[in-house]
DNA sequence: ACCTGAACACCGTTCAAGT
DNA sequence: ACCTGAACACCGTTCAAGT
């Protein structure tokens, strides 16, 4: 697996994206990059000045791989949820990526090729021109948090899943029926927000889409 | 501001809420916590079993604290609007606290408060009973990582700040109008991920309520 | 010119040894 | 019985010194 000396920018990225892939959940390190590399950490700073830059780079060769094949597909609602279902596939499990890629997007073809769709889509829509950035802004804020979230939610171990759902019992079925009555009159079919995350993302995505589609002027 | 010797579980959490509430962002760590307590980390692991729980206990006090003198006004949307703005506030800046509360939720008074008050408002919004659960789990989840987002953007720094802005104008004012034409088309009026939170949070979440509303049956 | 060993300033967590 | 010093196994990042 480790090489010898110089590697390329290129070469670095690629060797990131597959540590991160493969290594569970949180635990990419700059330092473990280095040793999968055969390297030490402080040379890696040549390539990029901050961790957050490399990962910058590599939630955009992701996001660029994961547009590979993409065909867009149905009507603009359907377009969108299709790519916002690969962007989650693709940062999935990677809480680090999918936070960066929230807190500034990136600057590559990648993120590009998310944002055209995206506006391209919502163009398709018949929305009104001058509607289209807002929608657009509050399309992407809304995958960013819930694909980081839901990516949060998979570095739990199973112990603290088990541990996180003992927890929610207790608070849920022990609560005080005088003083919660309508957390104790729903106990029984209220969930935690570490379940269903995936039918979550969908649903959720879906009525903000449907309700773009409402409050749209009829053409 | 350090005391001597033997803490209470209380004061501990006290404590660890006022050091999160004053320092910036990221910066928290079991080892600083001691240190204004005057003790070595070792001793917090008597109280807590890992740094998680502790946050999720600190979770819960700052909900509660933010639940302090909340009184139900106006209608079900607006409950829901003005509750959800309590806890964006209570979490604010405060990414550890936020995503731990989004991996989990909590299982104090504080999260049983914000449960409460959430389900009481679908009840009064004349949802059929059957429905209300997978009403909550959406609206919750939907916060959690709305949140949680938004306090992850504040942990920029403002040179990371301004380098993500410069990046994300050259990806979109650079881009290839052949290759992306929307892109190049809505160039100047297309804001990155980072900007016009607090405004996305509202508007997101009001979609969200009036779709809900949309879909109800006549009552 | 390029690279890297070693160091700096941190982490969360454990546990033997002390009081 | 309670507490803690010291250690373990890590982090991201810098920079003087080497090749």
């Amino acid at each position: 697996m480790a090489g010898r000396r110089r590697w390329s920018t290129e070469e670095i990225l690629d060797a990131a994206a597959e540590l991160l892939r493969t290594s569970s959940a949180d635990s990419f390190s700059v330092r473990k990059l280095a040793a999968t590399l055969g390297t030490d950490s402080s040379s890696l700073y040549r390539h990029f000045r901050s961790k957050t830059e490399l990962l910058r780079a590599v939630a955009d060769r992701i996001l660029l791989a994961a547009m590979d094949g993409y065909r867009p597909e149905g009507d603009w609602k359907q377009r969108i949820t299709s790519l916002a279902l690969r962007v989650r596939e693709a940062f999935g499990q990677q809480p680090q990526l999918a936070s960066v890629w929230g807190r500034y997007a990136s600057s590559g073809t990648g993120s590009r090729l998310v944002m055209e769709e995206v506006l391209q889509a919502l163009r398709a829509s018949g929305l009104p021109d001058e509607e289209i950035p807002v929608r657009y802004h509050r399309i992407v804020v809304l995958l960013a948090a819930l694909i980081a979230s839901e990516a949060g939610v998979s570095t739990v171990t199973p112990e603290e899943h088990e541990q996180g759902l003992e927890l929610f019992r207790v608070a849920v079925l022990g609560a005080d029926p005088e003083r919660f009555p309508a957390l104790a009159h729903f106990a029984r079919d209220v969930r935690p927000l570490g379940v269903d995350r995936r039918a979550a993302f969908e649903e959720i995505l879906a009525d903000h889409l449907a309700h773009i589609e409402a409050a749209m002027p009829p053409s």
